[in-house]
DNA sequence: CGATATTAGTTGAAAATGTAACTATCAAGC
DNA sequence: GCTTGATAGTTACATTTTCAACTAATATCG
């Protein structure tokens, strides 16, 4: 059984990962002073309007730990509000300030221009191909 | 400009990238007791055979700092050689030794198996598609 | 040769992450 | 009501990573 590094595929999703990531976080980090998380639960946030942090935490897969310091740091930077549940007092509503919501405007608007930035060198058959095969990878987990 | 989450290919590929690394990762941590850095190493020296730390940076796109601890960490445990050069002192050559030699082994079927068995689900052309897209896009920058 | 610039690699401090233990609240069974 | 167990979220501590400064060796240019 032959093994070739560059044929290796999570060798291969990570180097994609980190190479499409870096440039579009140096945005998000200078503009913003945000973290990759931050951003992460931001555009979830902008994205689904009402959330509590262990909703972001399954859908984004996030470690609560993480998502819970990300949380704080962007209330710290206003960003977002943190409603406390009456009904169950464990929870926490989140959701953006007008400020965060301004945020995640520009992000979201720059994120699209970007992925199709990236998807501009495919045709329309790979671009269907590659996302079906991401997202089919995306939650499998083998050889456990 | 929509922007949908679950199209961010950023994103996608951090998301599969994560997952397919995940399982793979705890054989080589808990069988060999390996950070990650330290196996990206480990296979670029069983791939190459002898390598400077420089090289390996460059190969795998990864920082001096961390491939410089990572080769540290490897020598303690004994899997490769360090060999300064006589013509140039600032050099240090490295391979595997036996013993890091028989790791790579192990691990590189590991590694094959584990490949195989997360393309399994893909039809061979989908396979083509997937990787030439890959391949693509790692390197490439856009937004800079 | 001697000054300056590069290059290979290391190290220390600060930032970020992961793990496990923790608080606080609610739910269920008795 | 009271005990036990789950759930939401936080905090503390150890491990990793990042960033900048560092050493040591070679290269370049006068």
């Amino acid at each position: 059984m032959h093994f070739n590094i560059e044929d290796f595929l999570p060798y291969l999703l990570n180097r994609a990962a980190e190479s499409s990531s870096a440039s579009f976080q140096k945005i998000y980090k200078t503009k913003y002073g945000m973290l990759r998380t931050e951003w992460r639960v931001l555009f979830h946030l902008g994205y689904y309007n009402e959330m509590t942090a262990s909703m972001i935490c399954q859908m984004a897969d996030l470690h609560k730990t993480k998502v819970s310091r990300a949380v704080s740091a962007l209330e710290e930077k206003r960003y977002i509000h943190r409603l406390w549940q009456d009904d169950d007092r464990r929870f926490a509503s989140l959701s953006l300030s007008a400020q965060g919501r301004a945020v995640y405007d520009d992000l979201s608007a720059l994120a699209a221009q970007f992925h199709n930035d990236l998807m501009g060198d495919f045709t329309k058959e790979e671009q269907v191909i590659f996302m079906d095969c991401l997202r089919r990878l995306r939650g499998k987990k083998t050889l456990s």
